[in-house]
DNA sequence: TCCATTTATGCATTTTACGCAAAACATAAT
DNA sequence: ATTATGTTTTGCGTAAAATGCATAAATGGA
């Protein structure tokens, strides 16, 4: 019995079609299904019960699903401790987090990873939809705004501070705003996460907090792009300060309120690191995290 | 990575040996040296460092075993749990037991076996020597006597009483000792265990305990030799009920002393099934013990 | 009834595994 | 030192198995 015939049953029951784990693992439908066939012969009970539009799991498939999965777990985990031994990071590591976030501050690591470790190569899978870290195989994802799920281990990095900020060009043209109330006159650019972030909250340096309601035309689920319109001169933004730093700098765009604590939502947010929790983590993810953070 | 050459490993591991591993696998020394190599490139270090004349695990080699060798027993644990679904016992039991006591009582078990369940194969491996239960990895073992070792699952099935008897042609010749110390001036059939057995204790129906002094010029560490000498008047003999059971009821051996508890030994000795502890219990080995239970 | 989709199978090709023989090699004995 | 011995490794030819493609078969929905 191979080990990759394993990983192709769990697989399968993860995916709940032969086509697809076959695509995905680059190889013939029927190899899968053979694949499939020759372990139901070897343990001599039926996996899947399966017609030409449905696969379903058997009774017995199902525990043995449950049984094997974890083995191949620690089976990976074995053989990842004892590559370990030698010292240098080598094998694949996939790597998830925010799209922007991580063409600005992964692709250097990645690049530093390469140089310093020939053996060692790099999957980041930059998407900013959730992704089930034990599922998708990632040994390391970056997070940022507020955890939901934690089964993983989660290490918190910085805060985020939020910058209301507009273009120099926007603010001579209709003016700076002075107190938080005043920002509700302007054109501002907003990211519309589900119910909330019609109003921004604005909190002192006494720790008195006040709402303001927002006003714009121009709203738009990808901080980048909310980014391209301030410095273009469409309004008011509030963004992440990982996010316009060099605009900042270079004076591309102007910060507002600095001494207040400005936010969309109530909760604080926070870059995270997310690793998926096992009993060993291989070198590579550690090495990793440790470039990252510098 | 196949599952047999991490087998290979761990038996490599346990045998310190390829050529031992090949020969009883029956297979040739260069495939073992093969699949360890293979091995070896795959997790990118060497696991053993060896010569020609020594095998020795290196520091990686070590911890791998200690990680893999109980996932392969959990696996084909997994295995044999989804293949007793289907409700038949099939595969390979291994059976130990004592060689007397096996070819006595085991073989119309393992006939019986194999006449109801047509896909099972039983290997009764009797030997009087110790043996591991999960070095060798037998499902079920029959041990008499006291239990010194248990990791295991032990399951006591009755006391074994022991007779002193002698053929009748003997005690008409040499008359029929009537009180305990009567015995110690008879030729008496020893089984030399180590350093006790020159004595034989008696305890009457009052619970009083009696040592007797033995003189005997046969000692012979087989049972089933003193059983022989026994039935060909060569003394006394102090032997287990389940052995000499045929020849008392056939008149071929006459009991002595019956309202006394006569032993060689101050423990008390018994009939004991032994199963490695192990979260599954396969049905093959279920049903072996229930077969053996009657 | 037909269509779209998915699993299974036949076949040809490539790849891999296997065992034998011989070599390489380290240790023990002479 | 040299030989002897048992053990791992390698070369090589044969055998077996895996793979992909093309195609068939089957099934549930339009």
């Amino acid at each position: 019995m191979d080990i990759s015939t394993l990983r192709l049953f769990v697989e399968v029951m993860r995916r709940q079609s032969f086509t697809k784990v076959a695509k995905t693992d680059r190889m013939a439908p029927s190899s899968v299904s053979r694949a499939i066939a020759s372990l139901e012969t070897e343990l001599g009970t039926r996996l899947f019960q399966r017609s030409t539009r449905k696969l379903e799991p058997t009774e017995a498939g199902l525990r043995y699903f449950e049984r094997v999965a974890p083995l191949l777990e620690e089976l990976t985990e074995a053989g990842m401790m004892v590559a370990d031994s030698v010292g240098r990071p080598k094998g694949t590591l996939r790597v998830s987090a925010p799209t922007v976030f991580g063409q600005m501050f992964l692709m250097p690591v990645v690049s530093e990873l390469h140089q310093k470790y020939p053996d060692l190569t790099v999957e980041l899978l930059l998407n900013d939809a959730y992704v089930d870290l034990v599922g998708e195989r990632i040994d390391v994802a970056i997070r940022l705004g507020t955890l939901s799920d934690s089964s993983y281990i989660a290490r918190r990095v910085r805060t985020i501070k939020y910058y209301i900020c507009a273009s120099p060009e926007y603010l001579k043209r209709q003016g700076t705003p002075t107190t938080p109330q005043g920002v509700a006159r302007h054109e501002c650019l907003l990211f519309p996460r589900g119910e909330y972030s019609l109003s921004w909250l604005f909190r002192d340096a006494a720790g008195n907090v006040e709402e303001v309601q927002i006003r714009g035309r121009c709203l738009i689920t990808n901080s980048e792009s909310i980014r391209q319109c301030a410095l273009s001169g469409m309004g008011l933004a509030l963004l992440p300060d990982w996010l316009i730093e060099p605009d900042i700098e270079s004076g591309k765009l102007q910060t507002l309120f600095d001494d207040y604590e400005v936010t969309a939502t109530d909760y604080d947010s926070a870059i995270w690191i997310l690793q998926p929790s096992r009993a060993y983590v291989p070198l590579k993810a550690r090495v990793f995290v440790e470039h990252f953070l510098d």
